[in-house]
DNA sequence: CAGTGAGCGAGCTTCCGCTTGACTT
């Protein structure tokens, strides 16, 4: 009997193909890639074919060591990761890591059944070394993409460790994305034109609304309608009704997921990806990071039994989808539960919301199209050609809509009603029209989701990486996600009722944004020097066409070190050029607004190390400069001379409360209102410029109230006071202090409240502890943050998940103890530091070893 | 705690893609 080790990449996925494969079978996960190119190093051999030195990554090499030492210990050793370039890379470093012969058993599957692994163990075959080169061609070019770009941003637009910048082949062009997005909103000419709704009042006092179907573009000719439509009479000229049918969504990929999840739960793409995370390693939805819209027959078979069981057999219809997008791997199924019999998830609210959606969508993936019947009445006007159009949707059968219809966070689709009873020839009651103004839209402004959608159909970026690029772009601050509110307008109506046309005015919000992507001034220098600079490598076809190459890598065509050669030589020539050249035209992020009106000076708008500035005057000019921050959301390139000279009117007197007066300034600590030689800072929502006198009464006023130390009452026989210290307010009791969770001031804290938060911190007390013991108080089990975990002295050692930490002896604890003791290598310094690094880093291939 | 931005230059930073568990009041 030969004993066998099978390898995949998801310790999750391990657990079932173990139950699967049986007893001579030992299932591990190699946990993603095990090794890489090293992260604070080109270490590739530029001169010698772009030789990648790769090292096991420091993470992995518990994870190496391991799975050697079950190497040893089988006879037969299965790569068993995942069927795409990364997967067939990481099953070479695998072979190479460990050891294996060239003719390692390779063996590949796109569905977790016992089917298929099966037949995989039947068919295995040998690395594909073209696709793995095609894999080391995507690393290499990203690497060199990325590290010899990033200098140039540092040497050029900024430098400094904290919050450096960086580039590459996909975060640049994400940002890109919403730069451009924005200028699009910006230069957008909005247009109004007027839209034309009728509401007729039909024989059983049922209402009929119809429209228009041209608009009209000035409020003159919608009032010469209207006029024109007073005396008329209304009939209807024609009833059509036409079957129609909608079908449902394909199931499933991480992109539609995290679009799906932010429009109907509001979760962000992380959030989405943490709460699916979960799901999947409880064993209740497939894998979670997937391109591929395709279930597997037995999962399909599954969906019609569970369909069958709860809607009847009349709405099944099973459906194998197929992707239409060319940059899809497809090395797993969509993303659907395990079991389609199990409604409930288990874990929080949220997981068993987005398990819901999971739910939902694959189940209704395989049900029926929902029949329509619509219904379109044409109704003429006696004094005009022109004609109203009435339409009304029925809907004859369900189907899969059944499923969403149950749901209630869908509104995308706004169902159209019924129509009322109506012949042609019927003549209709007006009872009123009216001529709305509208105003044209631009483009939105993308979502964290929105921008993942844009990505993946440009096939930048991959399933896995669609939430960390997010995170980089935020983290780099070229782009910022917030709310903003939106401005008002005025709009014109036009009312016709009983022969009377009358004007009215209206207001409307418009263009405010919830959780948007918007570019900061860093976002916008960064992008434009790239576009300038580097367009070859920010064009939305980069890679599009690096991709193309990459196959041609796997289909052995092409070596991949030739199509690098082919790429870098011009790249890399551009970067010398840009590097050593002095820039032409004016320092990135720089723009001259104007002339200051009193002094005649100069006045321009910067990007500085501390962010936007304006400056008046110019350093080489006998007196200094002047100098002032740009608000939040103020851009360089649109910024004006007025509201630019209107930032120097900090710091301003607003006015005198208990004879002293109150300044308003911005320090380095944010804005502030100054009285008495103390500061208060405002809150995030005052704006420094516009904020009132009495505003900073009640701000000062409030920060005294928090200052001061009160008692509220007594508790158990003793004094409750609040106050607010170094972490700042607290509730004290009984010589203990509890912070006040956020939003809650002592201001406004009850005696009632202040008791609750007594008491909750004691239960939370009282369940941090698992267990102690008096034999030896410096031994404790600890419920933490991250799960249980043993406290010795000034040790913490994590406790193992097979163990019951309730039930730990003393003795258990101290043998937990000491096994893994304390043999912490201190890590090796870093070497004292090389030579200075030549541009490439040729010099790095001396031998590692 | 309540000012800084240029320039002089050393020394710091960085990519994309695959995975989860390490941080502990």
């Amino acid at each position: 009997m030969s004993k066998n080790l099978v390898i995949v990449e998801s310790p999750a996925k391990a657990r079932t193909i173990e139950g699967y494969l049986g007893k001579d079978f030992v299932v591990k996960s190699s946990y993603g890639h095990v090794r890489d190119l090293p992260k604070d190093d080109m270490a590739i051999d530029i001169q010698n074919g772009f030789r990648p030195i790769y090292e096991v990554t420091p993470d992995k090499r518990q994870v190496i060591s391991e799975l050697k030492k079950l190497v040893k210990e089988s006879d037969v050793i299965w790569l068993a990761t995942d069927d795409d370039r990364e997967g067939e890379a990481i099953s070479w470093h695998l072979k190479e890591a460990l050891g294996l012969k060239d003719d390692t058993k390779r063996i590949v599957f796109h569905e977790i059944t016992k089917k298929a692994i099966q037949n995989a163990i039947e068919s295995p075959r040998l690395i594909d070394i073209d696709l793995v080169n095609a894999q080391q061609a995507r690393r290499v070019l990203d690497r060199l993409v990325g590290f010899e770009l990033s200098p140039v941003l540092w040497k050029k637009i900024k430098s400094g460790s904290s919050m450096a910048l960086s580039a590459g082949r996909v975060q640049s062009v994400a940002v890109r994305l919403i730069v451009e997005r924005e200028r699009e909103i910006d230069g957008h000419n909005t247009k109004s034109s007027y839209k034309v709704t009728a509401q007729f009042i039909v024989d059983n006092g049922k209402i009929l609304n119809s429209e228009l179907p041209k608009n009209f573009s000035t409020l003159d000719e919608a009032r010469a309608f209207l006029d024109k439509c007073r005396e008329a009479i209304f009939t209807i000229r024609n009833l059509e009704t036409k079957p129609a049918k909608k079908s449902p969504a394909p199931p499933f990929t991480t992109s539609t997921l995290q679009q799906e999840a932010s429009r109907k739960l509001s979760f962000s793409v992380l959030q989405t990806m943490t709460l699916a995370q979960k799901l999947y390693e409880s064993g209740k939805i497939s894998y979670m990071r997937t391109d591929s819209i395709s279930l597997s027959q037995e999962a399909i078979d599954k969906a019609k039994q569970a369909i069958t069981s709860d809607f009847g057999e009349k709405y099944v219809h099973t459906r194998q989808y197929k992707t239409k997008s060319e940059s899809a791997q497809e090395a797993h199924e969509a993303i659907r539960p395990t079991d389609f019999s199990v409604k409930t998830a288990g874990g929080d609210r949220n997981e068993q919301r987005l398990y819901d959606l999971i739910w939902k969508r694959s189940i209704a993936s395989q049900m029926a199209d929902a029949q329509l019947e619509r219904t379109t009445a044409t109704i003429g006007i006696s004094t005009t050609p022109e004609e109203l159009i009435a339409q009304g949707e029925v809907i004859k059968f369900d189907g899969f809509l059944k499923v969403y219809l149950e749901s209630t966070d869908d509104e995308d689709e706004e169902s159209k009603g019924m129509l009322p009873p109506l012949s042609i020839g019927q003549v209709l009651n007006l009872d009123q029209m009216k001529a709305t103004q509208k105003f044209s839209r631009p483009a939105p402004r993308y979502t964290e989701a929105s921008l993942v959608k844009k990505l993946e159909e440009m096939g930048i970026g991959r399933p896995s990486t669609y939430a960390p690029t997010i995170s980089t772009i935020v983290k780099r601050q070229y782009v910022i996600k917030e709310d903003r509110p939106g401005k008002e307008r005025d709009f014109k109506e036009l009312i016709l009722k009983q022969g009377q046309i009358q004007e009215k005015t209206g207001k409307e919000n418009y263009g405010s944004e919830k959780a948007k992507l918007f570019p900061t001034n860093m976002g916008l220098v960064v992008n434009d020097f790239l576009v300038e600079y580097f367009e070859g490598i920010v064009d939305y076809k980069f890679t599009a066409n690096v991709e193309k190459e990459f196959d041609e890598i796997a289909n052995g065509k092409v070596g991949w070190q030739d199509m690098i050669q082919n790429f870098y030589g011009d790249f890399h020539r551009n970067v010398e050029t840009v590097q050593g050249a002095t820039l032409t035209g004016s320092k990135p992020g720089s723009r001259d607004l104007g002339i200051h009106p009193e002094s005649g000076k100069k006045v321009s708008a910067r990007l500085g190390k501390y962010g936007a500035y304006v400056q008046i005057g110019e350093a080489t000019d006998e007196d200094k400069p002047q100098f002032a921050n740009l608000k939040k959301d103020q851009l360089i390139e649109s910024i004006s001379l007025d509201e630019a000279l209107d930032l120097f009117s900090l710091p301003r007197e607003v006015g005198f409360f208990e004879d002293k007066p109150m300044v308003i300034g911005i320090g380095k600590y944010g804005p502030y209102v100054k009285h008495d030689d103390k500061y208060v800072s405002l809150s995030k929502d005052d704006d420094p410029y516009t904020v009132t006198a009495e505003r900073a009464v009640e701000l000062i006023q409030q920060k005294r109230i928090e200052n001061i130390s009160e008692s509220i009452g007594e508790f158990e026989g003793k004094l409750i006071t609040t106050g607010k210290g170094r972490f700042g307010p607290y509730v004290k009791h009984d010589e203990k202090y509890i912070s006040l969770p956020k939003g809650e001031f002592p201001a406004g804290l009850t005696l009632e409240r202040a008791i609750e938060l007594i008491q909750q911190k004691r239960l939370t007390e009282s369940n941090k502890y698992i267990r102690e013991f008096p034999e030896n108080p410096a031994v404790k089990v600890v419920n933490g943050m991250y799960g249980p975990y043993l406290a010795i002295g000034k040790r913490n050692i994590k406790i193992p998940k097979d163990v019951e930490p309730a039930s730990l002896t003393l003795e258990d604890c101290l043998k937990l103890a000491g096994d893994t003791g304390g043999d912490e290598k201190p890590k090796a310094k870093k070497g004292t530091k090389a030579p200075a690094k030549s541009t490439v880093a040729a010099k790095k291939t001396a031998v590692k070893k």
